[in-house]
RNA sequence: GGAGGGGUGGCAGAGUCCGGUUGAAUGCACCAGUCUUGAAAACUGGCAGGCCGCAAGGUCUCGUGGGUUCGAAUCCCACCCCCUCCGCCA
């Protein structure tokens, strides 16, 4: 949520900077202002009014106990009170529209960004290790999941219906030893806390992060409690620290958190077709800070190195991209992802998008700190994956694959794998 | 699911029966100062958040929402959450 007073005193320049990010933000800006001056003027009145009958109440108060009459003042009251409640009423409407105007204004794209429509205009900023070239003779990862028995498609099709899948055996265990190395990676050698949060958020989490209201659509919902099944865990890993006010010592605050993800993917069913790119469910280790906003853009060079050492110490081709203004998520100031080469497909795959939020989530879900001087401050809030397991997973069984049809394992998964290979049966 | 108890400031904990100047006693923690070579102790002062305002100040908030009343932390209703016991269960 952007600062209403910033709002009020630069909406020029919050314009402008909506716009490079393909929002139409002048009459939406507009309406916020004038329903902000509206709310501020019925508020002083109403105020004011309570003053009065607030002074009043006290005299029947005295006057009672004095022994005198007080019916005149009671009366006096008793309409400021008919009049208040009027104005209550209409303070609460401009609040509730200003701030329904508010949830619904992205965030502010970073003055460095680059500015750009789309995806196209994406720089890449880094690339890293050896690029195998895509070539005939080599399957893609349904092909090689398939015929191996890690995964079973049809399985789970026929559970859950489409856009979900069945790991099994070898092909389970891979998954689960990924997750297990991902974890200990970063808790052990990066610093950050584990959490096991729960699955299901309310709608405040969703408020809280960014996702609700406007992508309601998107969310597995879970009607009767008003409920949802968390898309990432972003959303209950980030509220964790929802309307606190830490002290500045104990920031930053890092949390890392392996959990399965839900998302309808309404309106892009269909075009994923089979394989493991794009699913209703997966699994995903999440990375998430909490800091001081002063440190928050080296905190997301620090958090997309973490990420970026899961590729590298599995031996996988990736590049680093940075989101341009068009491409960035609703939340987010500045983004750069991480694409894992997918020998297979032929293509790089998304595995990993870290973000700095600035003081965006932080302000809606009323996250702050005391600093020194006693202020209570916004704290800046940042995620990344850590990855994601589906797409780490392609890369993984592509990049390895071996002439015999069987999978080499990375040497620092072995531990966690328990072998060196997967053996294609004979 | 049944029966009880409870949600007040960073924490603990009064106040709620008998509504009135109580945004809230007291203690702890924290910050500043006095004293001290330094520290501790003692003493003095400060110490919740939102909104409006340049400020002075005003206003709102005692789980949430509604109601009663001239006036609600205090009374009434609904809901949420937590705890204890019983039942059921991974």
């Amino acid at each position: 949520m952007l600062d209403i007073k910033r709002i009020r005193q630069e909406p020029e320049i919050i314009k402008e900077r909506l716009q490079t990010r393909n929002v139409e933000a002048n009459e939406l800006i507009d309406s916020l202002l004038g329903c902000d001056e509206k709310r501020r003027s019925i508020e002083t009145e109403k105020q004011s009014l309570q003053g009065e009958r607030n002074a009043k109440s006290k005299e029947i108060g005295q006057r009672k106990k004095a022994g005198e009459d007080t019916t005149e003042v009671e009366s006096a009251v008793r309409e400021i009170g008919v009049r208040l409640k009027k104005l209550s009423e209409e303070v609460d409407e401009a609040d509730d529209t200003q701030k329904n105007l508010l949830l619904s204004i992205p965030n502010l794209p970073h003055d460095k960004c680059p500015i750009g429509a789309d995806e196209n205009s994406n720089p890449v900023i880094k690339e890293w290790g050896n690029k195998i070239p895509h070539s005939e003779d080599k399957e893609n990862h349904v092909q090689i999941a398939e015929r191996l028995g890690l995964i079973d498609f049809d399985a789970a099709s026929k559970i859950a219906g489409s856009g979900f899948a069945l790991f099994r055996g070898e092909g389970a265990k891979l998954q689960r030893s990924l997750i297990q190395f991902l974890l200990d990676k970063q808790t052990n050698e990066r610093g950050y806390t584990e959490i096991s949060p729960p699955y299901v958020v309310d709608r405040n989490c969703m408020v809280g992060t960014g996702q609700l209201p406007k992508f309601e659509e998107d969310m597995y919902g879970i009607e009767e409690n008003q409920m949802f099944l968390a898309p990432t865990a972003e959303v209950p890993v980030t509220n964790i620290e929802r309307e606190k006010i830490l002290s500045e010592e104990e920031l930053p605050i890092k949390y890392t958190a392996h959990t399965p993800c839900f998302r309808r993917e309404a309106g892009s069913a269909g075009t994923g077709n089979r394989g493991l790119i794009r699913m209703h469910q997966f699994d995903k280790v999440e990375l998430v800070k909490i800091v001081h906003p002063d440190q928050s853009y080296d905190e997301l060079e620090s958090l997309t190195e973490d990420a970026e050492c899961i590729l590298e110490t599995l031996g996988l081709h990736y590049r680093r991209i940075e989101l341009c203004t068009g491409d960035l998520g609703f939340s987010a100031a500045k983004t750069y992802d991480l694409e894992v080469w997918a020998p297979g497909q032929n293509e790089y795959l998304e595995v990993s998008s870290c973000s700095n939020f600035e003081d965006y989530q932080a302000r809606r879900m009323r996250l702050r700190f005391k600093d020194e001087a006693g202020k209570n401050l916004f704290a800046h809030t940042l995620n990344g994956s850590g990855t994601a397991l589906p797409r780490l997973y392609v890369a993984l069984i592509e990049t390895y694959q071996r002439d015999d049809g069987g999978i080499d394992i990375p040497e620092a998964l072995q531990p966690y794998f328990g072998n060196t290979i997967i053996q294609a049966p004979k």
